[in-house]
RNA sequence: GGCGGCUUAGCCAAGUAGCAAGGCGACGGUCUGCAAAACCGUUAUACUCGGGUGCAAAUCCCGAAGCCGCCUCCA
């Protein structure tokens, strides 16, 4: 398969380090309030990964951190942490804030149909790893102190800019943020921090007793899971060129090795004309979504027919119409499980199709191309072959098309009834009577349809 | 100021040299007691604009415009 790496801007065939193996990391959530779909975006592509990985034949261990501590309200290290301030404000403490939202994550991520990584780590469970990893840095000599802490000094590494292809020598030093004089370099980051009394969540290390920088636990805890050396590690665009181009850094410093073989990295999700972000006020949870009438599974359909390297647009009318495709999808699922299976053999090109989309760079939006062309061609051959397909294609897109088609066949016997007692009055061609009762059926939540083989019934949509 | 990206039909969106995938929506038709579903057909002589290189460009090169992101935690 093929597949885009950051790092060489290139799109390439896909080697595992290990034969039929692959070791994924993703960034994961900070856990100081509601994920909003934009997060879920990113997310979603890494589990697209995984599941075409796994779809292809690969032994896929994936894993993800969640980020508890460690992430700056303000600028220069100073600030309080992200989710000590979420935990003054609502009266709780930084553990209780952290577990909540870490629970709602995983909850949207289940409705969203995001399998549960292999490995979830915290980062506060794992604070001796990062000292250890730091102390790895210090010792290879990356390392330099300050009144905030331990300093990573980029100028050590000559490939700091490689993976963010930026100009330091242009890069205005102080223009967004004050400068540091301590620091050697503009671009140096805090690898431990201390000094900052009021930080409810501290721990000793050998340089003072603080907290760990931003970019620590990923370079730890990757490490930890996957090796000296994994193929692929993922995360959101404007990850490259701060947070991953650091990690990649600490990486180097403390192994000597180029860690990671492959960054991917998904872009935004698109609102208007601005990505969405808490700073631009312009989140939606899913469970807002939901309100709104359209199911995660509806936003995951969205998602998947974009590239996941484009922007995606984000609309009433995008949303809608994402809704609207995902219910003809799971409408010829209905129809179909009535069918018999005939001839599975006109079915292998479409499955080709699909298996060599998203073998190119996960190439979704072609792969759905070859799931409509089932659709047309199932409903003229009335074979459910063509469902089957579909269904072993959702292994892949995430869908649940099989619990939704199942869901939308399930019918009160109440309605039953009225659809029996409609029948009658079809037959004995009293069509008032009749359309009285599909009125009646449709106040219940259910819609009628006539065919050949007698009548039908769903869920009104 | 630096770096990165985007611009394809009413909307969403594939396609990175050889007659512009797919979905949604819309319209017309077949079927139906009427609907629904399904099927058939129509819906970009055209890919932001201007140059250039090719027999051939949405696709490569140069330039312009608009928009976005990152450079501060941020998917």
């Amino acid at each position: 398969m093929k597949l885009y790496n950051t790092l060489t801007r290139r799109k390439d065939e896909f080697e595992p380090l290990v034969p039929g193996k692959v070791g994924i990391y993703t960034c994961g959530p900070t856990v100081y309030m509601f994920s909003h779909i934009g997060n879920f975006r990113a997310y979603i592509f890494s589990d697209t990964l995984r599941r075409v990985m796994e779809y292809l034949g690969y032994e896929v261990k994936h894993v993800m951190n969640v980020t508890d501590v460690g992430h700056l309200t303000s600028d220069e290290d100073t600030g309080e942490d992200k989710l000590e301030k979420g935990a003054r404000e609502e009266g709780k403490t930084p553990e209780e804030i952290a577990r909540f939202y870490e629970q709602a994550f995983f909850d949207d991520a289940a409705k969203l149909n995001i399998l549960k990584p292999h490995v979830v780590c915290r980062a506060t469970d794992h604070i001796s790893d990062m000292i250890e990893l730091v102390r790895r840095i210090e010792a290879n000599g990356y390392a330099y102190r300050t009144s905030v802490g331990l300093i990573f000094d980029t100028g050590k590494y000559p490939e700091y800019a490689l993976l963010s292809r930026l100009n330091l020598a242009e890069q205005q030093a102080g223009a967004r943020v004050a400068v540091d004089p301590e620091r050697r370099n503009p671009s140096d980051f805090a690898l431990w921090i201390t000094n900052q009394p009021k930080h409810l969540m501290q721990w000793e290390s050998p340089w003072g007793r603080g907290f760990p920088g931003w970019h620590v636990e990923c370079s730890a805890m990757s490490i930890k899971y996957l090796g000296e050396r994994f193929d692929i590690h993922t995360g959101g665009i404007d990850h490259i060129p701060v947070h991953h181009t650091n990690e990649r850094a600490q990486n180097f410093a403390a192994t000597g090795k180029e860690v990671v073989v492959r960054w991917m990295h998904n872009a935004f999700l698109v609102i208007g004309d601005a990505r969405m972000g808490k700073s631009e006020g312009n989140l939606v949870t899913i469970s807002e979504l939901q309100e709104r009438g359209v199911s995660p599974a509806g936003f995951r359909y969205l998602c998947q027919t974009a590239l996941y390297r484009m922007p995606l647009n984000f609309t009433a009318e995008s949303l809608q119409s994402a809704q609207n495709s995902l219910r003809g999808l799971v409408d010829f699922g209905r129809n179909a499980q009535a069918w018999p299976v005939n001839d599975a053999a006109w079915i292998e090109p479409f499955k080709q199709e699909f298996k060599d989309a998203v073998a190119d760079d996960l190439n979704i939006p072609q792969g759905l191309a070859a799931v409509w062309s089932l659709v047309r061609e199932g409903n003229q051959r009335q074979d459910r072959a063509a469902w089957e397909a579909i269904l072993d294609f959702d292994r892949v897109l995430g869908l649940g098309l099989e619990q939704l088609a199942g869901a939308a066949a399930e019918v009160p016997s109440q309605v039953e009834e009225l659809v029996a007692a409609r029948e009658r009055a079809r037959k004995a061609r009293d069509w008032a009577e009749s359309d009285r009762l599909r009125n009646e059926i449709s106040e219940l939540g259910f819609l009628v349809e006539d065919t050949p083989a007698g009548a039908r019934v769903k869920p009104r949509p």
